[in-house]
DNA sequence: CGGTAGACAGAGTAC
DNA sequence: CTGTCTACCG
């Protein structure tokens, strides 16, 4: 323990021995949290004797949960019976050891959003879909609906009509013994409140709660954590308010902003010394987030050195941006491996890839679609999910008819409705298809074929997953199903499922060990394969690089209605940009040597070319920071000409800057000359002056 | 039931 | 621009 604690400065230190109050742990990026946090968990054991079983730590990614579970692990040594785990997991945890409460076998599977929405998709064809709006629309009020624990106050929604729709979702997810992803949280709170036994249960096992990312909790896991912290428990979360940029999905700022009026005896710890980046670059930071209202406050420092400062350049076009990023990398001989490209949405990306293509520059997206989401591997999953689940509607409908062998919709629906009838699984309806009236006799015999499959199945003693799933893929000729795309894409597909089984070759075929991979399939989409990652300029959205860091950083597509997005300025009417920032903040904050910005003068966007402005959040970086114009190396204007500026020549006379554009490395400006047309002109070579209109 | 063509809407971050 | 939905025909 000793060498724990001289490792930590004593703003950690301080945080890993307080443990008489309730306690926030304000830590600032790059502070050195999950130390912290693994810290006081070793602390715990080793010199408070606390029994690891009573430990309940919450994260938000399995990422960081496996990353301290290890890090505990390899200090003592030793397996734990820890319960690190994010919240769904946790949640998912209690549920299937209650789950009879709630109506469902312990078998249940977890419904992403794609198949909340197709479950969605049919209710609201049969309503006729009276409001006429999306599927997608009504999981959004749905899932905050859940988040806020059914206090939610809609304006201007049919509550009627809604409280129909959300009926009819509830009753579908019965039948399916399936939960979305907020009933893991909401309903494992149904269950603490109508059984307080259970509760009482959990509440005197885990004595020690700790949560990670405390920013990120939304309103329903707020009541979780103090239903299971009770009168008689010790809290201790860690966040940074600064980085909450998750309220699209429910986030509640408030929660860490109230910590000390929702806790009593409550303490603030500040972690504020940066171990990550050079002083310019959290300069820069923390200008930016100090124009944020909500906040409690605090300023990061560094006993890093100043570095370089702040590259900032504009591009023409988003194709342009690439060039230009190339030629950076190039100049600043950035290696690719220690190289991070952060945008704020995902199809940003596509230039890059089309570019770094073309010129065989090594790149990997991470995270756009996640592999887990793609088409094909949802296929082969469904069955699994299926087989372990019989009742799960909506993977049976997904592989069922894949290739097409004439099992639409109706017939579907009919073994559906035979199941419902006689309170039988799916596979029981298969086994006594013939009995079921309004289906032929040729789509009855390739149903009882299908049974067949899943049936023998049980006998063939398989052992590992990969075998078990090979066979399904190969019976159901799954394969052959994408295959006959005769595309690069369908391919692309067919090897994809190809790189599932063999992923699940290690997996024992025991219903427990099936059971758990998919939940981890569900609840901990991986953001990418660790082994192809080396020596690659790393491409991700903001969002996903939050918890990473890299030597460089570039952040592009600065400009206003991108980032900040314009879709979160009609979110809200007050601060409606301060989440955007925080975003912003955590961008910045991802740099450990050199951070570059940049934004495009035009844009493709849908099609169409849109000028654009630069974003606000630029100009909230102090000028002395920043080393404007790349490009323009000799210094021999020093004027800094922009677009708009207008100038005047002394053979030309007066016109407008209509663009600035670099041809090797110049800076060259197209000009509308009142008294001429327009032409380009290397700004460092003439004489040119900035006038006032 | 299944495939396809053409219309049309939407366009964002993700556990 | 692109993915999705609808209408129609085999």
């Amino acid at each position: 323990m000793e060498e724990i604690l001289q490792s930590l400065n004593n703003e950690q230190k301080n945080a890993v021995l307080n443990n008489d109050s309730n306690v926030l742990i304000l830590a600032g990026a790059g502070t050195g949290k999950t130390r912290v946090i693994t810290s006081k968990i070793i602390y715990f054991i080793k010199e408070k004797n606390v029994s690891p079983r009573t430990i309940l730590a919450v994260t938000f990614t399995n990422k960081a949960a496996n990353e301290m579970k290890e890090r505990i692990e390899n200090y003592f040594k030793s397996d734990f019976d820890l319960m690190i785990r994010t919240f769904h997991s946790f949640c998912s945890y209690i549920l299937r050891n209650e789950a009879f409460l709630v109506n469902r076998s312990r078998y249940f599977q977890i419904f992403d959003s794609d198949d909340s929405g197709k479950v969605l998709k049919k209710i609201l064809a049969e309503y006729k879909n009276i409001e006429n709006k999306s599927a997608r629309y009504y999981y959004k009020l749905i899932q905050i609906y859940k988040q806020n624990l059914g206090k939610t106050h809609f304006k201007n929604i049919d509550l009627d009509n809604f409280k129909k729709i959300y009926d009819s979702y509830e009753d579908y997810l019965l039948k399916s013994n399936c939960f979305d992803f907020e009933d893991l949280i909401t309903k494992t709170i149904g269950i603490f409140n109508k059984y307080p036994m259970i509760l009482e249960k959990y509440k005197s096992r885990f004595k020690y709660i700790l949560v990670d990312e405390y920013q990120d909790t939304n309103k329903s896991q707020f009541e979780l954590l103090k239903l299971l912290k009770g009168k008689e428990n010790k809290i201790l979360v860690v966040g940074d308010e600064d980085q909450s940029i998750y309220k699209f999905r429910g986030a509640d700022i408030n929660n860490i902003l109230n910590f000390q009026n929702d806790f009593d005896d409550a303490k603030i710890i500040k972690l504020e010394l940066n171990y990550r980046s050079t002083e310019y670059i959290l300069e820069t930071a923390n200008s930016v987030i100090k124009n944020n209202q909500l906040r409690l406050g605090k300023n990061l420092y560094c006993n890093n050195k100043k570095g370089n400062k702040i590259t900032l350049f504009n591009a023409v076009n988003e194709l342009d941006e690439v060039e230009k990023i190339i030629d950076i990398m190039n100049q600043k001989k950035f290696k690719p491996d220690e190289t991070a490209i952060l945008y704020r949405t995902n199809n940003q990306s596509r230039p890059f890839e089309q570019i770094f293509n073309k010129f065989s520059i090594p790149f990997v997206i991470l995270g756009s679609i996640a592999f887990y989401e793609r088409e094909e591997i949802k296929d082969a999953v469904s069955i699994l999910k299926w087989v372990i689940n019989p009742r799960d509607r909506i993977s049976f409908s997904r592989f069922i008819n894949k290739p097409s062998r004439g099992i639409g919709e109706k017939t579907i629906n009919l073994i559906f409705n035979e199941s419902e009838k006689h309170d039988y699984d799916i596979l029981k309806a298969l086994k006594n298809i013939n009995e079921v009236k309004g289906i032929s006799k040729n789509t009855c015999k390739k149903l009882s074929d299908i049974y067949q499959i899943f049936y023998s199945a049980n006998d063939m003693n398989i052992k590992t997953l990969d075998k078990l799933l090979l066979y399904y893929l190969e019976k159901l000729k799954i394969y052959e199903h994408y295959e006959i795309i005769d595309s690069k894409e369908g391919l692309d597909k067919v090897s994809n499922i190809k790189e599932l089984v063999s992923s699940v070759r290690n997996i024992i075929c025991s219903e427990d060990e099936i059971l758990n991979y998919l939940e981890n399939v569900t609840l901990s989409p991986v953001l990418d394969d660790e082994k192809g990652r080396k020596e690659k300029i790393k491409l991700l959205t903001a969002h996903n690089a939050k918890g990473l860091e890299f030597e460089n950083v570039f952040i592009i597509g600065m400009e206003e209605g991108l980032f900040p997005s314009s879709r979160s300025m009609e979110d809200e009417i007050e601060n409606y940009d301060e989440e955007e920032r925080r975003l912003f903040y955590v961008a910045i904050t991802r740099a450990k040597s050199n951070l570059i910005i940049s934004y495009c003068q035009n844009r493709n966007l849908y099609g169409l070319f849109t000028e654009r402005t630069r974003s606000r959040f630029i100009d909230e970086i102090p000028e002395n920071l920043l080393q404007l114009n790349f490009y323009n190396q000799n210094g021999n204007n020093k004027i800094n000409f922009k677009t708009g500026d207008v100038v005047k020549h002394k053979d030309y006379g007066k016109g407008k800057i209509i663009r600035i554009d670099f041809i090797n490395g110049k800076r060259v400006a197209l000009i509308d000359f009142w008294d001429h047309s327009c032409f380009e002109l290397f700004l460092d070579k003439i004489k040119l002056e900035k006038i006032e209109e």
